[in-house]
DNA sequence: CGCCACTTTGAATTAGCTCAAATTCCGTGG
DNA sequence: CCACGGAATTTGAGCTAATTCAAAGTGGCG
């Protein structure tokens, strides 16, 4: 599928020794202390900036697309999408967010939302004035390391989202879409063995460009091959008995589409 | 392509009259603007921040992936390519970055960038290290907001890419890369008429997610359709007759898409 | 209990991919 | 200045992964 055309310098050397401790500081820090980590930047921000709370219920709505922009959001609970919407009336999921998660970036610099936030569960959302945060911010230069964090972190993984989309073929990005979900509920320190789909299976293939049926195809080849398995009743609640088999899988694929 | 399932509450009335006076700013601000508007932005950088300027020249790397993150990059001239790489070996080119463009900014989050960054042409690049920013923006603030505005931008402008991607035939993405490429040297007062591109047809498929040959086939598609014409001699230049007609061409495609 | 939304599965279709060959361009060296 | 060779591009011809269309199955909820 890709060429490897990409540039003369781009080889493979670059991902050998001497490069990337980056993998072996993640490792290192394990879920329980990424839960923590968390816990820790909320409770800074909740000490350091002047915010109100807000609970939201499945389906409410925290901003929407074209709507003035002032504040800055961070999840307290709760499942959120973000759907972006444009002029010719696509629409599509591009973010999926959890606890911790910063959301509302996207309308700092032109002073619109470009796209809706909504909670697919109950939770709390903290609502921090953009004007507020930046006070606060120069009281408590961490305050900014913070924000900086989570922004660079959403366009690493809109990065990362693009290239599933553009490189990987469907099965594995149905897997990788489950990893990365997992993985997320891991690092917030929730059940990871048996996992929620929030989502119908046409949002699911919204968000990773591909149809309903064949994320349902994609599924159900998942269990057979005994990577997941769906709980009793309902097809929602899926069962994960071996992460390392679910990312294996995905592994698997991408390795098999480089040539 | 798309189902339109996304949500309930998705629908295309918040696309009608109440909200977005969003676009009516950006027409206002016309492409002069826009390029005395950058102009002064990176006046203000130089005044307010100490940073190093580096030539570079067509190849030349300003960062790699797994390299240690300590500095922001702004770009003053040059044309630069952002390609992703992942453990497995994809690797994926996920953007194009002109004057005015902030590069850098995946690293801020673990410290380590995720991206490689290569000049397609010779350049001056502006070194700015990260913890010099921070001290110099608790003085001048606005540095703050256009910082912030860089990294919001890039924000959505992944999404957008994100969702070009999913929701585009070929030939409509490819349309809709010139067009973006073209409005991309209209805002920095560059020349629009007749385009240099600087990739290969295999970059540009990297970039676009598709192969080399169905961007050769779209962009003689787009030839024979009189939408755009090669100059004389040589394939990398590009003439635009009526850009309305290009965007047109994207337009009418992605409304195709959607039923 | 029955409706409705969601899901699954099958069969046919197709957009885009792969493979292959011909062509053009460009730099380099004679 | 021209000839040559390698890289990039174009174009054609099958092939395949994913889509579309269709029908049946399932579960949740009033």
């Amino acid at each position: 599928m890709l060429q490897d055309a990409v540039s003369p310098q781009s080889n493979s050397y670059r991902l050998g020794s001497p490069a990337p401790p980056a993998g072996a500081v993640r490792q290192r820090a394990d879920n329980v202390s990424f839960s923590q980590q968390i816990a820790q930047t909320l409770d800074l921000i909740d000490a350091a900036v002047p915010l109100h709370r807000r609970m939201v219920r499945a389906g409410d709505c925290i901003y929407q697309a074209g709507e003035r922009f002032g504040s800055l959001y961070v999840l307290n609970s709760g499942f959120f999408k973000i759907v972006n919407l444009n002029a010719d009336g696509r629409e599509q999921v591009t973010g999926l967010k959890f606890r911790g998660d910063w959301i509302g970036l996207d309308g700092i610099a032109d002073g619109y939302h470009a796209c809706d936030a909504i909670a697919m569960d109950t939770g709390e959302v903290w609502v921090i004035r953009y004007d507020a945060f930046l006070e606060a911010a120069v009281r408590a230069p961490a305050l900014l390391r913070v924000l900086h964090a989570a922004m660079s972190c959403e366009i690493a993984h809109d990065r990362n989202a693009l290239m599933s989309v553009c490189t990987l073929p469907a099965d594995a990005r149905v897997a990788e879409f489950l990893r990365h979900w997992v993985e997320s509920l891991a690092k917030r320190g929730m059940r990871t063995d048996e996992i929620t789909l929030r989502m119908t299976r046409a949002e699911i293939g919204n968000y990773l460009g591909m149809t309903l049926e064949t994320v349902s195809r994609a599924l159900s080849r998942l269990a057979r091959d005994g990577v997941i398995a769906f709980v009793e009743k309902g097809r929602r609640e899926v069962r994960i008995p071996d992460l390392q088999a679910l990312a294996g899988f995905a592994q698997r694929y991408a390795a098999a589409s480089l040539h």
